[in-house]
DNA sequence: CGATCTACCTGATGGC
DNA sequence: TGCCATCAGGTAGATC
C-alpha cells in the first residue's frame, strides 16, 4: 500500500501526536506482525518509554524512544497505523495495540499482515535489520544534485522503473509514484538508465522530488479499496492528481491519448504512448 | 552479479 | 446468488 508519501503522512502525523507520550502496556495478537523477534521481548522493551521522536527512512517509520532503542514499522501492503482512545471499536485486523499513560492508543492493523514492527538499537540495527541499513538515498530527506543524480543512474545499468523501486538505490518509489515520476519526466518505464541524456537526467530527477513533494502536499494516494488511511483514519487526496497510475483506457490529461497498461516486473504499470518517450 | 518467479495473506471485483 | 479467477500500495528468497 504505502510509498514514501503516505508514510510521510503518517511520520508527521505521529510526530504531533503521539512524541512525549509514553507507553503504558503493549498487547501483540496474532504470529505475523511481530515476527523478527520473541514478541515477548519487543513487549518489554516498549513497556514504560517514552517516545522521543519520529524519524522515516524510505518506506520505515523509525520511533525513537528513550531507552536508546528504535521501534521500526513497515506498513508492507496494506498496514495502517491508526491513533484510537481506549474504548474505541477494535477493528477486524489488529495485530498491535500500544497503550499510552494518558491519551488513548496506537493500533497496528494489517489485513494481508505482510507489514511488520519491530525493536532495534542502533548498536545493533547491522544485525537486526539489514533491511534497513541497506536503504539507499531517501529523495526528500536527503536531497542531492542532479549532478548526483545522473553518477546513480550511469552506476546501475537497469530499466528505470527498476532503478527507481530499487529501495537499496532510492529509497522509497513504489509501484504509483515510479509511473507518475516517469510521465512527470516524459520517461517511458523501460528505458534504460544509461540511454538518458543530461536533459533526460535533469527532468528525471527533478520528476522525483516534485512528484513526491506533490504527493506529501495531497497526504499520500488512496485507491478504490480505501486500504490507506493516515493516522486519524482519513484517506490521502493524491489520487485525484493522478496522471496515469490506474487510468488505463482513459485519455491522457494532457494530450489525450489513450493512457496504456503493461506488465513489468510482475507488476502493472501505467503510461502515456505519447508523451513518454 | 542481474533477472525472473514465487510466496507470504485477505479481500474486492468481475465474468460466467 | 454463487463460484472461480484475477488483482492489489511490497519485498525476501530461491532459482536460473
Amino acid at each position: 500500500m504505502p510509498e514514501l508519501p503516505e508514510v510521510e503522512t503518517i511520520r508527521r502525523q505521529m510526530e504531533r501526536d503521539v512524541v512525549g507520550k509514553k507507553i503504558k502496556t503493549v498487547d501483540v495478537s496474532g504470529t505475523r506482525s511481530v515476527r523478527r523477534q520473541p514478541k515477548k521481548q519487543f513487549i518489554s522493551r516498549l513497556e514504560g518509554t517514552k517516545l522521543t521522536g519520529v524519524r522515516r527512512k524510505g518506506k520505515f517509520i523509525m520511533v525513537t524512544l528513550d531507552s536508546g532503542d528504535l521501534l521500526l514499522v513497515h506498513l508492507r501492503m496494506s498496514g495502517q497505523l491508526l491513533r484510537t482512545a481506549n474504548k474505541d471499536e477494535v477493528a477486524k485486523h489488529t495485530h498491535v495495540t500500544i497503550t499510552f499513560t494518558q491519551h488513548g492508543q496506537l493500533r497496528y492493523v494489517d489485513p494481508r499482515t505482510f507489514g511488520e514492527l519491530f525493536v532495534t538499537n542502533p548498536d545493533t540495527i547491522d544485525e537486526d535489520a539489514p533491511d534497513v541499513v541497506s536503504l539507499g538515498i531517501d529523495p526528500v530527506e536527503e536531497p542531492m544534485s542532479w549532478t548526483n543524480f545522473g553518477r546513480m543512474l550511469m552506476a546501475h545499468k537497469m530499466k528505470l522503473k527498476a532503478f527507481l523501486t530499487d529501495q537499496t538505490i532510492l529509497a522509497g518509489i513504489g509501484n504509483i509514484y515510479s509511473d507518475e515520476i516517469l510521465f512527470a519526466a516524459g520517461l517511458r518505464y523501460d528505458r534504460t538508465t544509461d540511454s538518458l541524456s543530461t536533459m533526460e537526467i535533469r527532468r528525471l530527477y527533478r520528476a522525483v522530488v516534485e512528484t513526491l513533494h506533490d504527493a506529501i502536499k495531497f497526504s499520500g494516494s488512496t485507491l478504490a479499496d480505501d486500504q490507506y488511511v493516515d493516522l486519524f483514519g482519513k484517506p490521502g487526496e493524491y489520487q485525484e492528481h493522478h496522471q496515469v497510475y490506474g487510468r488505463d483506457k482513459l485519455a491522457c490529461r494532457r494530450c489525450r491519448s489513450v493512457i496504456t497498461k503493461a506488465k513489468f516486473a510482475q507488476r502493472s504499470t501505467y503510461f502515456c504512448p505519447d508523451c513518454q518517450m
